[in-house]
DNA sequence: GTCTTGACTAAGC
DNA sequence: GGCTTAGCCAAGA
């Protein structure tokens, strides 16, 4: 067994509740990974579509989406995410306003 | 064993 | 706001 970080690192992710974000960082550092990001990255890329992980509520450390804009990758992220009622501004995400802090507090308007 | 790679991050210009 | 550079660290080749 070389890693289990993937199995950590996709229960990480599946505990963000709905309508909240978290970056890559972020979930590593919850998962015990210090310097992860790149790890969830790599997680989420092995993570089978069985699981039906969350990844979309998974952004960089800016509130900015990972993939390239235009990319269908992207832009299904994009709707995914304001699916839930996260306000997307030009595929940036305000993360003084939705990123997760690991309760689940209602979000301040 | 080394070298490259990456859905990243922080700092600097 | 943007682009560049360096640092990071585990996985794969």
């Amino acid at each position: 067994m070389t890693s289990n970080w993937d199995q950590r690192l996709w229960d990480t992710i599946a505990a963000v509740p709905p309508g909240r974000v978290a970056s890559y960082g972020q979930i590593a550092a919850m998962a015990g990974l210090a310097r992860g990001a790149r790890r969830t990255a790599a997680a989420l890329r092995n993570a089978p579509d069985e699981l039906a992980l969350p990844w979309y509520r998974i952004l960089r450390a800016d509130g900015r989406i990972a993939f390239e804009p235009g990319s269908a990758a992207f832009e299904r992220q994009c709707a995914l995410l304001m699916a839930e009622g996260v306000e997307l501004r030009a595929g940036r995400v305000d993360l003084g306003r939705y990123r997760w802090r690991g309760n689940d507090s209602p979000l301040l308007d």
